[in-house]
DNA sequence: GATAAAGGACTACATTTGTAGGAAAGGGGA
DNA sequence: TCCCCTTTCCTACAAATGTAGTCCTTTATC
């Protein structure tokens, strides 16, 4: 599933508790974009008829997210590594190895990675 | 400028060329979406008012690219980046280390990589 | 020179996405 | 009980996207 903007937008909100209300995720969004209710209600309702967002109409808080981060964030991941690379996954990391200053931590971190993988 | 799929198929046909006919796009595409040439006309037209495509009318082979391929894949490694991980590369990196094989030299490459950062 | 094939320009129409408005219903307090 | 605020549901409407069809012109070909 592709998740577009607004999307991705929403589904950070619920990904970060249990159940909304329409008021709460409303509430949660204003910092990111002036929304009005009805727009995130519009949202909210699209989502749940692609399986993205699971509503629970006898609850009182009933909104929730339906997919889990880590699948949209991985299909994200493949889309890339796809579209942009062809699956050559070694030219992918080394462009963000390449353009991204990482701390000697995490250097260690990937190095450590590195010498785990098996071949 | 964020890319369809559709935009990103005929990107990636021109890029492998400097300039080119409709009935060769149209036939290079063949194999992947069989799309009628007018609607690889309608992209082409749409691509160029959005400033992807140029078009040299007075060219028997009219269609180029308007944009670098380098360029669009970093703008895709950039959205990853910020939407799913929010700019923490090292655990982007970390992600696509771990669910990919890797050959051995390309795990040296990656080492020699790390080596040559500066922190 | 007539004709077929290819291309260009314009138009079309459905679907998806962005962004709400209006009407009705439910719940909570004065 | 009545009113107000929130929520729901339904409807709307423009822009973007996917996918062509039509009609006209140019060009190569017999």
């Amino acid at each position: 599933m592709k998740l577009s903007d607004a999307e991705w937008t929403v589904l950070e909100i619920l990904w970060q508790g249990d159940a909304f209300t329409l008021g709460e995720i409303t509430a949660a969004l204003k910092n990111i974009n002036a929304w009005s209710s009805k727009t995130v209600y519009t949202y909210l309702t699209r989502m749940e008829a692609k399986g993205l967002v699971a509503i629970d109409r006898s609850q009182n808080a009933p909104y929730s997210a339906a997919v889990l981060r880590e699948d949209c964030v991985k299909s994200e991941r493949r889309e890339l590594l796809n579209r942009a690379y062809k699956g050559a996954a070694g030219d992918l990391i080394a462009a963000f190895l390449k353009e991204s200053r990482i701390s000697a931590e995490e250097k260690e971190r990937l190095r450590s990675l590195l010498d785990e993988m098996e071949v």
